[in-house]
RNA sequence: GCCCGAGUGGCGGAAUUGGUAUACGCGUUCGACUUAAAAUCGAAUGGGAAACCAUAUGGGUUCAAGUCCCAUCUCGGGCACCA
């Protein structure tokens, strides 16, 4: 037997794929094409880093690509897009040290990409390629941004805020972890700046209440759930003995008589009107150390700490006089930044109570209705997007000659991303956009308020570019009409394609996750889309991980290059083929060498069944292990358990070894094996004169004449007897034959209790 | 600390949802082909001489438990002063 080629066979078939192009779809469908049922299935797009496809990303292609040749072999109409997601860091960081531009080297980076992915085989429509940092795209996430800041959603706010101090920019809540930005690693401080935020709070209610119905992983939609972080309790406002007020959010205001004392937190607004001059030095040095105070600092240290502010409130249900204190245990930004401690309840307030020795008084819960009105409030805030980075989509942002901010008119965009010598960000805070002089000054035509005439401003440009995550949450609509110069997304393109049916990734569960729903819900509002959720079912796959079960990385060494496996010999279809085998989609899995090698073997003979066999049967012969693979590989596709389908075919394969086979048996191995090894196969069905139109298996195949009977004896296995499937319609007449069976005989010799007979396991136990 | 998820051969993992535990692959061993090796093909492979014993550990429910219930341990993930 010979080895067979893959190299030889996938260059053929990839060939015939670049110029026939059978994956290419219309952006809106014509003739009998309009009326086949659709899919739309994608990845999450990659960013494509200079070191090329990795492992990961190949895991994420092909599950895409096992789902739309399974759906196109079923005669659906299926697209299946591909993009790269090219804005961010790496590439700026890149040009900072070479002085190559981020321009150049994505361009670089998108043809490697582009070149392995071909290499690989993917059912891609390769006309539907889109690149964020191109302006033909960010034109229209810039005409996004407008969009919403027309409805007041994004809107600029002075606030404390994560600055990187090594990446010299803010980051967004989600790209903080443990107190580390999520790029550099550095730990991140708190800057008070003036910046952009969309306001994705407005959907919080929306996005909670609709993501049980999605068919979404539910570690998702818990994680999504804890993220947005609904608490529904009241605003109860306290009179300050100085005369002002203050209003504190709780979940328990029936708890309210309990309260014996307020706190703030140090960056609350209105601390000035509270603070007494005797106290104010006091507590402005506390407030000063706690803003220094990092993530990390806080979160490793969680002793309780504050100041007496020197003020009073009054408690409206005990009229009590309490103190009011500041501590950093209370966080600004939730709520209403001020809260009522109630150290009876609370085991936090207890541990501050006890700490600062104030009264502990015991609870007794009271109407709170005429103490307070009902709130809701979120953990989620509002996403700051602004990033003061030269890569990235400038915000379409003018500001005038006293500083007010005016949206770029439509027709004025894109706003194209100036060349600059240095891509350095400089020292005060602002993107290296702001030393492209001639960019930052631009004419804009203003309507005179009295009488109404448009006369030309110079006014300045901002100079932050938006989050990368703005640029991910609209383009699976762009997909649809992806070189549409009218509009953003052409409305009958996303009638027929969207939303999406299935979508592949292995990241993002709370950030782009929760961002493209909230854009889906804001352009549904404006009329722009027709649907209010973008994702119908989300396949959230394992990451591969190296043969030592560590994660892979360039520092350790253990980075498993999939060219290489390629170009080793193995070629695509194994490469493809062994990631599905790997284990469930769901979980982590590590690299195994040999285990690559298993799968071309098994490729191996799948090609020599159909190469180099002489012999052949009838199509009958082997029906019903031919039928039961084909219902056992279209159950388990449906399921996403690739893993198995996989192994159900290797079982075919070694069935057929063992027989004389049929070329229906050949065709329907091909069949099945198209959607994991695309190049083999087609090269069986073309040996075949066959079409790749998915098989269906016959019932009737499957009711096998004799059957082989399990006998236990008080629930242990005690013997299989053959018997005609036949006889398992008659249970009386069954048992006797059993309880005759002389391997069962010396168990019943002194009688027995009962028997219980299953006819779907096609079991009897008796017990003794 | 809180909330999920998972513990099955030497290894990755199967198991129709309560019904023959260990499919499939790797590894290992033996055999065939070969001057030889590789490749390929075939056979065996949880432990134990056997009765039996094995799905993290200990109990329970059931004719029957990897699967259900209770407790414990270990690992992974998420959240983490959100009032």
């Amino acid at each position: 037997m010979e080895r067979y080629d893959p190299i030889r066979i996938e260059e053929k078939w990839q060939q015939k794929w670049e110029t026939e192009k059978p994956y290419q779809v219309e952006d809106v469908p014509t003739g009998t094409k309009a009326k086949l049922p659709k899919k739309m299935i994608a990845e999450m797009f990659p960013y494509p880093s200079g070191a090329g496809l990795h492992v990961g990303h190949v895991r994420n292609f092909t599950i895409v690509d096992v789902l739309t040749r399974f759906y196109v072999q079923q005669g659906m109409n299926v697209m299946r897009p591909f993009g790269y997601d090219t804005f961010g860091l790496p590439a700026e960081n890149y040009a900072i040290k070479t002085g190559t531009s981020p321009k150049e080297a994505t361009a670089i980076n998108i043809a490697n990409f582009r070149k392995q992915a071909k290499r690989l085989g993917y059912a891609i429509d390769w006309d539907r390629e889109i690149n964020t940092s191109s302006p033909e795209y960010y034109k229209w996430t810039q005409w996004c941004f407008l969009q919403l800041y027309k409805k007041g959603l994004a809107y600029r706010k002075e606030s404390y805020q994560w600055w990187c101090p090594v990446d010299q920019t803010v980051l967004a809540n989600e790209q903080v972890e443990d107190g580390k930005c999520w790029r550099c690693g550095h730990e991140v401080e708190k800057k008070k700046m003036k910046q952009w935020f969309f306001k994705i709070t407005e959907y919080a209610d929306e996005l909670l209440d609709e993501i049980d119905a999605l068919d979404w992983p539910e570690k998702i939609k818990t994680m999504q759930k804890n993220w947005i972080g609904k608490s529904v309790g009241a605003e109860i406002e306290f009179d300050i003995v100085n005369g002002t007020k203050l209003t504190v959010f709780t979940t328990r205001p029936d708890t309210i008589k309990g309260a014996t004392f307020l706190v703030v937190a140090p960056e609350y607004t209105g601390l000035k009107y509270i603070v007494t001059d005797d106290t104010r030095e006091e507590v402005e040095k506390y407030c000063a150390e706690a803003l220094k105070k990092s993530e990390v600092e806080r979160q490793e240290n969680k002793e309780k700490t504050g100041v007496f502010t020197g003020s009073y409130a009054v408690n409206p249900a005990t009229k009590e006089k309490i103190p009011i204190w500041v501590a950093d245990y209370v966080l600004a930004g939730y709520g209403t930044g001020a809260i009522m401690g109630v150290p009876a309840m609370d085991e936090r307030d207890r541990e501050f109570a006890e700490k600062m020795n104030l009264p502990v008084v015991e609870v007794e819960l009271v109407d709170f209705g005429q103490y307070g009105t009902p709130k809701t409030t979120y953990k989620m805030r509002d996403w700051l997007i602004s990033r003061q980075r030269y890569w990235g989509c400038p915000i379409p942002i003018v500001y005038d000659a006293e500083g007010n901010p005016h949206p770029i008119p439509e027709e004025q965009l894109p706003v194209i991303i100036p060349e600059v010598e240095d891509y350095q960000p400089d020292s005060s805070g602002r993107s290296a956009l702001a030393k492209a002089k001639d960019w930052l000054k631009v004419e804009i035509p203003v309507k005179d308020a009295k009488t109404g005439e448009t006369h030309m401003e110079t006014m300045t440009r901002e100079t932050d570019t938006l989050d990368g995550y703005a640029c991910s949450s609209w383009y699976l609509w762009r997909y649809a009409s992806p070189h549409d110069t009218e509009a953003a997304w052409d409305a009958e393109a996303i009638k027929y394609w969207e939303p999406v049916d299935i979508y592949v990734g292995a990241d993002h569960a709370v950030a782009h996750l929760l961002y493209v729903r909230f854009w889906c819900k804001f352009f549904a509002d404006m009329g722009f889309l027709p649907f209010r959720e973008p994702i119908k079912k989300l396949i959230y796959h394992g990451y591969i991980n190296a043969p030592d079960g560590k994660k892979m990385s360039k520092s350790k060494g253990n980075v498993i290059d999939p060219l290489d496996v390629i170009n080793d010999g193995y070629g695509a279809d194994t490469l493809r083929t062994y990631e599905m085998f790997i284990g469930p989609v769901e979980l982590d899995a590590a690299w195994n060498p040999r285990s690559v090698g298993g799968v071309y073997r098994f490729l191996n003979r799948c090609f020599n069944l159909c190469f180099q066999n002489e012999k052949t049967a009838k199509a009958d012969d082997n029906a019903t292990v031919r039928n039961k693979t084909i219902k056992k590989v279209t159950e388990d596709i449906y399921k996403c358990n690739f893993n198995t389908a996989v192994a159900a075919l290797m079982e075919y394969v070694n069935e057929l070894y063992k027989v004389v086979v049929s070329r229906e048996d050949l065709v329907v191995l091909a069949k099945l094996l198209k959607p994991f090894a695309p190049h083999l196969a087609s090269e069986m069905l073309e040996k075949l004169e066959a079409t790749d139109e998915w098989p269906e298996w016959d019932e009737k195949y499957l009711v096998e004449d004799t059957v082989e009977l399990v006998v236990q004896v008080n629930g242990k296995l005690r013997a299989n007897i053959a018997i005609e499937a036949s006889e398992l319609d008659d249970e009386k007449s069954l048992l006797e034959k059993v309880l005759k069976d002389e391997k069962i005989q010396k168990y019943v010799k002194d009688g027995y209790k009962k028997t219980i007979f299953v006819k779907k396991a096609k079991l009897v136990n008796i017990v003794v």
